[in-house]
Parts: C-alpha cells; sequence; structure tokens
DNA sequence: ATGGACCTTCCCATCATGGGAAGGTCAAGG
DNA sequence: CCTTGACCTTCCCATGATGGGAAGGTCCAT
C-alpha cells in the first residue's frame, strides 16, 4: 500500500511517516518503481504503536527504546516498566511545576480586586514592587 | 549601560534581550557611536517585568499586553486580572492532560510485574493488544 | 601596541508538526 | 488517446523561546 494508505490506517500523517522514517525511527520503506513508498501490515502496526505511545506523551526518543523492546521477544518488563517509570516521572515533574505556576498566578488574582480601578497586585508584582508572592528573588 | 550589563541587572541574557528587542517586546535600544546598545535604569526595570512574567509561564503574547497595561496608568485592574485567568486556565488545561497521560501510565505500570519475563501489558497495550487501557481508540 | 573582555550581526539547532511549492505518476472517464 | 484530479516525491519554511558559536569590530588597561 502506499503511504496515504498506511497514513490513514495508522492515524499517523503521511507527513510524519517520512519523518520518522528520516531520523530512523522507523526502517526506509520499500520503493515501487515509482519510486513510491510501499508498506505492508506490519508497518501499520509499527506505525499505531508510534501513535499510541506518542498519545501518551512518549517523546521520540523513548518511543526508540519502546520499538526495540517491542521487537525484543526476550526482552524483560522490567525494561519496559522503568522507561513508562522515568516518563511518569518526567510527567510529575512538570505537573509539579505547572501548578505552582497556576497557584501563585491564581494567588495574584485572588488579591486583584479585578475592577475598574488601577490598583493591581499582579502588576505589582511583576513590577518587582510587590510584597505578595515576589517568586522571582 | 551596555547589553552586557542590562543582562546581568535585569537577570535576562543578552541574547534574549537582542531577541526580544527583533520581535518588538521592547522598544529599540538607542545605540551609541560605536553601534553599542545602551540602556537606562527604566529598560532594567522593563527587562525584569518580563522576566518575572517569564517565570510566571506567560507567553511572549500575553506578557506583550501585560507591559502594554503596566505602562498605561488608567488601566482596570480587571484587564489584568483577566489576562491572569485566561492562563491560570490555561495551565490548568495542561495539567489536567498531563495528569491524565501519567495516571495511564502508572495504571499500566501498575499492571506490568517488571520482572525478568517479557509479558508486558505496557507493550501490549501500544500494540494495539490491549484491553486494559486503550486509550487510543 | 597587544590582549582580553566586550559588542555587533548572522547562521544553526532544538522538538514534532504542518504548510506549501514544484514536479512526477497513476487511474478513470470522456 | 488525452485530460483531470488524486496521489506521490523532494525541498524549503515556520512554529516558540532559547542557546551556541563564528567572524569581525570596539574599548580599555597594561
Amino acid at each position: 500500500m502506499n503511504i496515504g494508505e498506511a497514513a490513514e490506517r495508522s492515524g499517523v500523517s503521511a507527513k510524519m511517516i517520512r519523518y520518522y522514517e528520516e531520523i530512523g525511527l522507523i526502517g526506509a520503506a520499500r520503493r515501487g518503481e515509482n519510486g513510491y513508498r510501499s508498506y505492508q501490515e506490519q508497518d501499520v502496526h509499527r506505525l499505531r504503536f508510534v501513535r499510541r505511545a506518542r498519545k501518551l506523551g512518549f517523546s521520540i526518543v523513548r518511543i526508540r527504546e519502546l520499538l526495540r523492546l517491542w521487537s525484543d521477544r526476550r526482552r524483560a518488563s522490567q525494561d519496559v516498566k522503568k522507561i513508562a517509570l522515568v516518563h511518569a516521572g518526567a510527567l510529575n515533574a512538570d505537573i509539579e511545576k505547572l501548578t505552582a505556576l497556576r497557584d501563585s498566578i491564581l494567588h495574584l488574582a485572588k488579591l486583584c480586586h479585578g475592577d475598574q480601578r488601577p490598583e493591581c497586585p499582579i502588576i505589582e508584582d511583576l513590577s518587582g514592587e510587590g510584597n505578595y508572592m515576589d517568586s522571582s528573588r
């Protein structure tokens, strides 16, 4: 099948399939006489695997490892689990950082009257005048 | 003062000061006879404002609005508050998305024995074989 | 005058993705 | 048989915010 059909059946855009090939995430597809890339059922499976992993937020680097483990029938499940837990840890770090930011902003917003008057603790904090929450020092 | 000093005193790298100037976030600095950018105390304040806002995760686009409101003495605090709340909402959306991802992964990881055996629900899920958590369908 | 610390602009890379141009190929219908 | 439209190819560019680094000019202290 051509790249368009592989894209449709895997849920990965043709653009990204070429990109994944370029960076070596998937092997270079066989080419027909016309130069068109040709895909098998197996390739579609592989692409679906990548798509699902991307949806879970795994980076290309991690997916590379996961693909290797996927095709290794003798892999130990602990190897896979380790990658997953590292990823979960990274996500957690991001979550905590974003949560802290959100809470800082909500705290400042709570102090702000939000009316027609110009006085605004949010602006004052950003100006460095604030004693409210000056997280920058 | 030259860009190096402005960078040091504001906490914004010289590289980024030039970038902010290029994208029009801050006005083009006056130039000395030698072509060097020249900064005033006021510029340092503005840069600090930007740095603090960036630290709170505001995008350049939002900071542009905040800077406009900052220099408008008659702004209504509700205008500032609105921007802050929009940003907090965006952060919250990101947090929820990441949390869902993390929990999906932790769930799969919990199902995985993590031992020497090859059986691994994580891989199975990514392969589309899983009935555990196939979030991709 | 020389060296080192500074400044300038310009290009490149990140990460994953999409947009689009220019041009080749194929299949169906007139 | 030819046209048309849907494919395919490669190549370049853009994203957002940031850093790295090269090549070359400037300034100041020794």
